[in-house]
RNA sequence: GGCGCCGUGGCGGAGUGGUGACGCAGCGGUCUGCAAAACCGCGUACACCGGUUCAAUUCCGGUCGGUGCCUCCA
């Protein structure tokens, strides 16, 4: 059984799906304007791990997962967020090219960024750019029933006609239109109203901009417009997934606006629930504070390369906290998860270090440890199922592991040991398989060659051979039941 | 100003009304020709002050501290 904590109700409730078997689930994804940093990248590494526990639970997950490449302004200058800038425009004159070309190039980082961190690509990847005309009939649908008004910068959703506007994220608009520290925009009826349609600025030439179809405008003339930042979701989940999705995801930034209006514009639009569950991440900080530019504690995954850090470092480093609450990144925290995830490698590498022969006491520890192997699967599947519950998760992992004897294993062993590491790359993405490869054959006989030397007490030659092992990376370890290899990476 | 969240050992991070999860780091020891490995052992943690209770880190109230949203943000 699956359970999940679902935003609008706080409270921790059964999965139950609309149907059997497939799973609709909507991600907000990047603005593609800059590259993403260590913040960024945590939804992406939650909601990733919602997809493989939905998946080990035996749902097909049907996901789509936007990148908006146009519409999502800045509030930098005007105060109000529907009137600054829009975010692909300022990258598009700070890197000197047109905004498509921002859009392309910053794209393709966070796709590369993805394959880097190994989470699975959602069958759907949407740009909002290429779904304008389902935007579009959005807002004639919006307007046909009356949610929409006119002003001069663009089309606006009416708030006041939703009335349960601020259910979903317990606003209490009055008061937050009282202590408001931006100005609004004045032409607009209710603070909380947003724009689901932006006219370009008169004397601009916007690298985006599409015509505004005859119908939607007061006006004769055929104005140049662009879709608002909030607009897109709605149209894209509600085109692939249909008007009704089982879950959708997101950081906790996007619950008292984005989401917030993407269920008014969307439930306005069909009359119909839009999600049955709502799950968002808390957010990271940095060095014990909000990441922010200014500060320059927004690393990438290219910084954390330039330190010896690996991105699958980073994503366990990840799941070691629990995806509702607040974490910290530091290079500290960083290192503690490289140097398990280190540990762990060295498990997975015992896969192929075995026993050619047996003795009567060493089948009984391989028995019991066998066992906790077998079991370990399930107990890990059962801390994701509560709530995505990965720091539980690894700790089952740990104690598991430390059931295991670091010395050659039983064939049974082994056979337990390689299904549970395949488990365990499934659900979290880790790549402890594909990490640890077996080693040469020409280092296998370094090994023996040592073990000949010792056997014949030549120490210095034993450690001349060691040395040498050691120059790629490989320390051996003699136990009382045979040579252990361990690797760095 | 309004609305939230959080304060657990050096660093992370679970959890519970009554025997100190788990990881990383550190210390001691065992094994070993040696060892960087492995194994065993080691911490009188629950911000502070009241209250409820036989018993509170765990429930309630307050104080202090941190932090987030209300501006764009994952």
């Amino acid at each position: 059984m699956l359970q999940l904590h679902n935003t609008p109700t706080k409270l921790l409730e059964e999965f139950t799906p609309i149907s059997d078997k497939r799973v609709s689930l909507y991600t907000c994804g990047p603005t593609v304007y800059s590259t993403p940093h260590v913040g960024n990248w945590v939804a992406y590494i939650r909601w990733d791990t919602l997809v493989r526990t939905l998946q080990a639970n035996g749902y097909l997950v049907e996901r789509v997962m936007n990148i908006t490449d146009v519409g999502h302004l800045t509030g930098e200058n005007e105060g109000d967020a529907d009137q600054g800038e829009d975010k692909l425009q300022k990258g598009a004159r700070r890197d000197g090219v047109t905004a498509w070309r921002v859009a392309e190039r910053y794209t393709q980082e966070f796709l590369d960024g993805m394959a880097k961190l190994n989470l699975l690509m959602p069958a759907h990847i949407t740009k909002a750019t290429d779904f304008i005309p389902q935007q579009l009939a959005l807002v004639r649908t919006l307007k046909e029933k009356g949610f929409t008004y006119q002003i001069d910068d663009g089309i606006y959703f009416d708030t006041s006609k939703f009335p349960r506007y601020a259910e979903f994220a317990h606003l209490n608009l009055a008061s937050l239109q009282a202590g408001a520290r931006v100005s609004v925009n004045q032409q607009k009826r209710n603070p909380s109203d947003f724009a689901l349609w932006k006219f370009s600025p008169i004397d601009e030439q916007r690298d985006m901009e599409w015509d505004t179809p005859a119908d939607l405008t007061a006006e004769k003339k055929i104005r140049k417009g662009f879709p608002g930042w909030h607009l897109e979701c709605s149209a894209m989940a509600m085109d692939i997934l249909g008007e009704t999705i089982d879950i959708h995801t997101g950081g906790i930034d996007h619950i008292p606006v984005h989401h917030t209006n993407e269920i008014a514009q969307s439930e306005a639009a069909s009359g119909k629930q839009f999600a049955h569950y709502w799950l968002h991440n808390n957010h990271l900080k940095s060095d014990g504070t909000k990441i922010s530019k200014s500060l320059g504690n927004g690393y990438t995954l290219d910084d954390i390369a330039a330190k010896g850090f690996s991105a699958l470092d980073f994503r366990l480093f990840i799941l070691q906290s629990h995806y509702r609450t607040e974490s910290n990144f530091t290079w500290e925290n960083l290192e503690s998860a490289k140097n398990r995830m280190q540990h762990w490698r060295n498990i997975a590498r015992l896969r192929w270090q075995t026993y050619d022969t047996l003795v009567d006491d060493q089948e009984k520890v391989a028995t019991a440890s066998t066992e906790s192997i077998v079991n370990a699967s399930s107990a890990i599947l059962a801390a994701l199922n509560e709530d995505l519950d990965t720091p539980r998760a690894l700790s089952v992992i740990d104690e598991t592991f430390s059931t295991i004897d670091k010395r050659p294993l039983t064939e049974t062993q082994q056979a337990a040991l390689v299904s549970l590491l395949e488990k365990l790359d499934d659900l979290l993405g880790l790549r402890l398989l594909d990490s640890t490869p077996d080693i040469s054959e020409d280092q296998k006989q370094l090994i023996l060659e040592r073990q000949r030397a010792r056997e014949e007490k030549d120490w210095k030659q034993s450690d001349v051979l060691r040395d040498a092992l050691l120059a790629q990376g490989i320390t051996v370890n003699d136990t009382r039941y045979g040579v252990v290899w361990a690797k760095a990476d």
